[in-house]
DNA sequence: TCTGGGGTCCTAGGACCC
DNA sequence: TCTGGGGTCCTAGGACCC
């Protein structure tokens, strides 16, 4: 039974309600309904009481850098949310009970919750741990009842909620399962798309980040209606001609971007952002050991998913948090710790470091999977020998 | 003592090749 | 020797997303 609603595709976008904290709260049950905060470098594990119960730590007590992962509905009732730094939330929600993050256990839960959904609807798409696009074309089931049984086996994996939209394609159904969170369920039609979208600030849609929000302010482009009334001159004027053919697409709701079911990956990386800002010299010894910590890191996440990078990379985050990057190709893809360090090291020289940073990173790009790999050619020299 | 860590995609210039 | 156009790879930076 095709749904009228969706005469061409039917696409949800499912989006995980507050998902660390969701996850955090399943294992201390007791902090359910209070303000919340997941995050921090040095953040420690709640403490075991002998009487069974836990002591946890406040978000006042908090000294360092770091930033909030996750917060409950009650943390950003009181303005707390994420990617504030923990210092700035500490002065808002002193008392809030702030918990380390823990991604072993997020991700156990991220693979519960697809399971649960690829159980019903086989063809998702990853979008980081806590949210997937499915696509629904195929299923004939009513629209609603589909979703709420997504919903339901969710909830039964996992004992989390989570918030649905669905459209016609991927834009809408994105911005559709943030309208009604949490526990939402929010379907776009033709004429929902006029109602509940259209006033929507234009920085909802994805791909219209702070900067381009910004200028389409200034252009005195608020929201998407705005947005899809504007002048198309104004749009190629003031945004490069493919962003800009974008930006009116999108105002009209419109998007034919496929459900990727699988796909490979790009890049791996690690950085680290010390607990004080770095001097190349005077802390020689300690980045070294940091460096060389991180090329090991990376060569251990490549030879873990059988990967090899052509490319080695190196970014550095100044004190005044301006970012520069350095990158080398390589003859041979790799995923030796020893290579990798080796070529960092060259790009590392290239780099201006009298200044301090508070950021170092290594990345290794280009990637093809060792199974693409023949066995290595015979050296020249023995071709000879 | 504001501002994490892991990604993707796009743009743009220069090198190099045909 | 000059002229030009297209294509690909490499590098650096930046916007954006979760």
């Amino acid at each position: 039974m095709k749904d009228v609603r969706f005469p061409d595709r039917r696409i949800a976008h499912l989006d995980m309600d507050m998902f660390f904290a969701g996850v955090e709260l399943l294992r201390y049950p007791e902090l359910r309904g209070q303000a919340v905060v997941v995050g921090g470098r040095s953040t420690p594990q709640p403490r075991r009481l002998a009487n069974g119960r836990h002591q946890f730590t406040r978000l006042g007590e908090y000294n360092g850098r770091g930033v909030v992962t996750t917060s409950t509905y009650e943390a950003r009732a009181l303005g707390v949310f994420s990617a504030m730094g923990l210092m700035k939330s500490a002065q808002l929600a002193p008392d809030a009970i702030l918990l380390p993050a823990d991604f072993e256990s997020y991700r156990h839960y991220s693979r519960l919750f697809k399971a649960a959904v690829m159980s019903i609807a086989p063809d998702i798409e990853n979008r980081g741990i806590d949210e997937i696009y499915i696509d629904l074309s195929t299923i004939e089931e009513d629209t609603d009842i589909l979703a709420q049984r997504l919903k339901t086996a969710v909830l039964d994996s996992t004992g989390l909620s989570c918030s649905i939209g669905i459209a016609a394609n991927k834009l809408l159904a994105k911005i559709a399962s943030d309208l009604d969170k949490p526990d939402g369920l929010t379907i776009i039609d033709h004429q929902a798309f006029q109602e509940r979208i259209l006033p929507l600030a234009a920085k909802k849609i994805n791909g219209i980040g702070p900067k381009a929000a910004l200028k389409l302010e200034k252009l005195d482009i608020h929201t998407i209606a705005d947005l899809a009334s504007a002048k198309p001159d104004i749009l190629l004027q003031h945004f490069g001609q493919s962003y800009a053919h974008w930006l009116m697409r999108v105002a009209q709701g419109q998007d034919d971007r496929a459900v990727v079911t699988s796909s490979t990956p790009k890049s791996m990386s690690r950085e680290t952002t010390f607990e004080r800002d770095m001097h190349a010299l005077q802390d020689k010894h300690y980045l070294s050991r940091a460096f060389t910590a991180l090329c090991e890191r990376v060569a251990h996440d490549l030879q873990q998913k059988r990967y090899l990078g052509h490319t080695v990379g190196i970014k550095i985050k100044y004190q005044d948090f301006r970012t520069a990057t350095r990158d080398l190709t390589l003859p041979h893809p790799t995923n030796d710790a020893a290579t990798i360090r080796r070529a960092a090291g060259q790009c590392l020289k290239r780099l201006s470091l009298d200044q301090r940073f508070r950021l170092l990173g290594v990345k290794v790009s280009n990637l093809v999977h060792s199974d693409e790999i023949e066995a290595d050619p015979p050296e020249q020299a023995s071709l000879f020998s």
